[in-house]
Order: C-alpha cells, then sequence, then structure tokens
DNA sequence: GGAAATCCGTATCGAATCCCTAAGTACAGC
DNA sequence: GCTGTACTTAGGGATTCGATACGGATTTCC
C-alpha cells in the first residue's frame, strides 16, 4: 500500500511514516498543504493520510482543490478538535474518514486498510464520457452513439487513459509510461500507430472529432464543441 | 521550471530532457561532475537532477561542493540504489530529495515542483490571465474574450514566458534562453518574428493592446488599462 | 500441442505543419 | 532627415505527424 502523509509534526509523521512501514507499506510524507497537494495530484497513492490543520494549506481547502482536480484517492483526516460537527464538515470536503487525535495507530492502520480496499466504491470512476463515446470500465466496452465498438487491449489502456485526463494534454512521455510501461524512449511511432488506429475506430465517420493531437506536445480528448 | 540534468546516461539523460520539455520545462543536460558542477554553480536553475554515480565527480560531492560554494538550488539525487541508508547519506550531503531508479517520470515530475516550490519560486500556474487575454497550460488553450486563438508550438511558449512574467519587461536574451533554449545570439530576428505573429494573434482586432514593445530592453505583456 | 487468428511493433513513405532566414518597410529618437 | 531599431511578409527547408504494409509474437481455440 502507497501512503502519504501529509502533516505538519514532524515527530508524528515520523511516528506514523515509520509505523506504515514496518507493516509493509510505503509511506512518504511531507509537511505542508501546498507540497502534500503537489505530490497527491500525481494519483500515485492508495491513501492519503491528512492532517486537519496545516501550514500554507488547510487540509480540506487541500482536498477539496484535490476532488476538483479529478483525483479520488481516498483520504483520512487527522484531526485534533473531536467534535461532530467537525467531523461532518471533513466527510463534506471529500474526506473519506475521519480520526481524532489521540488515536491508537492500530485503529488508523485499520482505517486505512479499509479505505485503499474501497477503491471500487468511489476511489474509481468506472465510466468515462467524453462527448457520445463512452468507456466502461467495469464491461470494458467502448461505444460511440449507438454504435458498438471494439477495441485491442492496447487501444482501450490507450483511450482509457487519454479519457481520464479528457481536457488535459497529455504527453508523449506520459503515455509511454502509463499505457506502455516504458521507462525510456523506444525511438519508434508506436504511439503515433495506435493513436492512428484508435482515430479509425472512434472518430472516422462521426462529425466533430474528439482526439486531437496538439502538435509539439501531445495529445487530448475532448468535445470539440464546448 | 529551469532544470539541470546531470547524468552520464546519455539515453537516459535524453529521455529525462525531452520528458521534462513535453510538459513545458527548460531543461539542460550535462554528462559529468565536473560540468555539472561549473553550470550549477551559476545559480540559474530552479531544480537540480543529480545521478548518483557520474565520471570525474560523484553526485554527492557535486552537491557538496555546491553548498560550500553558497548555492543552494534544490538538488534531487537520482540513484540505482535503493537503501534505506544510501537514501540518508545523500539527504545528509546536502540532497533535498532522493529518487531511487527505476522511477516513474510522473513521480519524478511531482517532486521536482515540490522542490522548486519550496524554494519560493513561484509555484506552477496553470492558467494565466492578463485583462481578457487566458491560456491555460494543462489543455494549451488560449482565448481572448469569447474567441478561442490557435496558436502554434512556439507562439504558446512565447507567450505562456511572457504571461508568466507579466508587468515585467522581458529582454530578448531570456526569451532565446527560455523559449528557444538558445544560449547564443542568433543573430538573426527570429524573435521579432514570432512576436510579430503572435500579436496578429493576441491583439490584432481587438480595443486595447496587451502586448507592448520596450524600445531598447524586450517586450511586456500588460493590461493596458493600469 | 498445434494451427489460425489476433495483436503489436517497426519501417517507410507521404502529407501537413512549423520555423527560420532573408529582404524590404515602417517607425522612433536624435 | 538620418540612423538604428522594430515590424511585416513570403518562401524553402526541416521537423513532426499520419497512414499503410509487413513480420514476429502472443493468444485462442480446437
Amino acid at each position: 500500500m502507497r501512503l502519504l502523509i501529509i502533516e505538519d509534526d514532524h515527530d508524528a509523521a515520523d511516528y506514523l511514516a515509520k509505523a506504515f512501514r514496518e507493516v509493509g507499506h510505503v509511506a512518504d510524507q511531507v509537511f505542508d498543504g501546498e507540497e502534500g497537494l503537489a505530490l497527491a495530484l500525481d494519483g500515485q497513492y492508495d491513501v492519503l493520510i491528512v492532517d486537519r490543520m496545516l501550514p500554507k494549506r488547510d487540509g480540506l481547502s487541500l482536498i477539496g482543490a484535490l476532488r476538483a482536480g479529478g483525483v479520488e484517492t481516498p483520504a483520512l483526516i487527522l484531526s485534533a478538535l473531536g467534535q461532530v460537527d467537525d467531523r461532518v464538515k471533513g466527510l463534506r470536503a471529500g474526506g473519506d474518514d475521519y480520526l481524532a487525535k489521540p488515536y491508537a495507530f492500530s485503529e488508523l492502520l485499520a482505517r486505512t486498510e479499509v479505505l485503499s480496499r474501497r477503491r471500487g466504491g468511489r476511489g474509481q470512476e468506472t465510466l468515462y464520457r467524453v462527448g457520445d463515446l463512452e468507456l466502461d470500465r467495469l464491461s470494458h466496452r467502448v461505444s460511440r452513439g449507438e454504435t458498438e465498438i471494439a477495441l485491442q487491449p492496447r487501444e482501450f489502456r490507450l483511450l482509457e487513459y487519454l479519457m481520464k485526463h479528457a481536457g488535459q494534454v497529455v504527453t508523449r512521455t506520459m503515455l509511454l509510461e502509463n499505457v506502455w510501461d516504458y521507462h525510456f524512449d523506444p525511438q519508434t511511432n508506436v504511439i503515433d500507430v495506435h493513436i492512428s488506429r484508435l482515430r479509425s475506430k472512434i472518430d472516422k465517420g462521426f462529425a466533430r472529432p474528439l482526439l486531437h493531437t496538439v502538435r509539439g506536445a501531445g495529445y487530448m480528448i475532448r468535445d470539440g464543441a464546448r
């Protein structure tokens, strides 16, 4: 399990990180809200442990910004305040669980593991939609308008990644790393080829194309209408 | 963001530089410790990416020398060794973060941005605005008022740089270094040409121009109203 | 376990785009 | 009015991107 601990009290953070590592998890730590947000936006973590009060950017605001950015990593909020009201606020801001200090580590661990397991719930989107193009991750189905579209596995991963980042430019490097698991430059046109194939399936014959190339930068999927 | 990549494996260095450029940063690269130190001492960079093992001068020693010379540019250490002990050594030597190979570029990017921000370097804005002119880095969109504006890659980088420094005079040398990656004077009027094109797209037909010439100094983007 | 189908990556060629150079024009400052 | 700086336009060269064809690899199905 990969965790990010966002907590300004260094001692507390160290203690937590050490405890999580002892049980075999990977824990990174940062000490203010800005840094926490930056790392969390990456979406690489399974769970975030977020202190309620943080320098630079408050824990709740951090989670709000995260969700606004489309990142759904479950977050567990830590707080010195144990009021019910506060708990409600935290959950409403997009936190997934709430634990008041002082707490027992065993409880934190248990709740954390529950959250990471619950990813299917609110963690991951299951249906992506851009214009009249739909991709269902569960049933592995893709359709545009009324027509079903059959994709090859690689094409599916490609489209999935593009749609996950709809409206944003996706660079070639991002594609290589996240769709191909390459961490080097293959020096070939693999990407071009697959983009081309994908295009012929999802855009060909339709009035407005959804898959746009951003010259010199990468590709982007977006409903041209907006 | 201006980066210096110090890494002796040419392929790895190329890959990184390319990836950083795709996301709109400026990346220089050198292949041994001596050169790295020389360039880094200049202090022109926001972040250094330093390989642990380097010819001529080891990465840790490089950072030590840098700090001794009073240069506080944040450094992120790359290493094939993932041991905790090694990590500690790296951080103790003055490194600010540590990443073990193999790593995902997206993680490196996130950590790099954290470092540059920590140092007070301005955070990476995603949306720039000057008057009614907007530039969105994520979606690569530019608009003035209601109208979408299509820019070429170089024009985009140019405008991005200008808007990042809105209200300040941007010299030709700054443009050459940060938009063109030239470290010499091309003796031509490349800049003039692109400024002209850019102007015709963002200013032409609008009541008040935003892109101003500062004769003898450079250019500046600013809302004329003020 | 083997054959057919599918899928994936490489290479090549063609097309579109972009970018720099160059040369001429306009403008500002003295 | 002269000189130097900035602006505009056009065209060729270079780069980037797109399409197609082919061979190897993997999977699927008997």
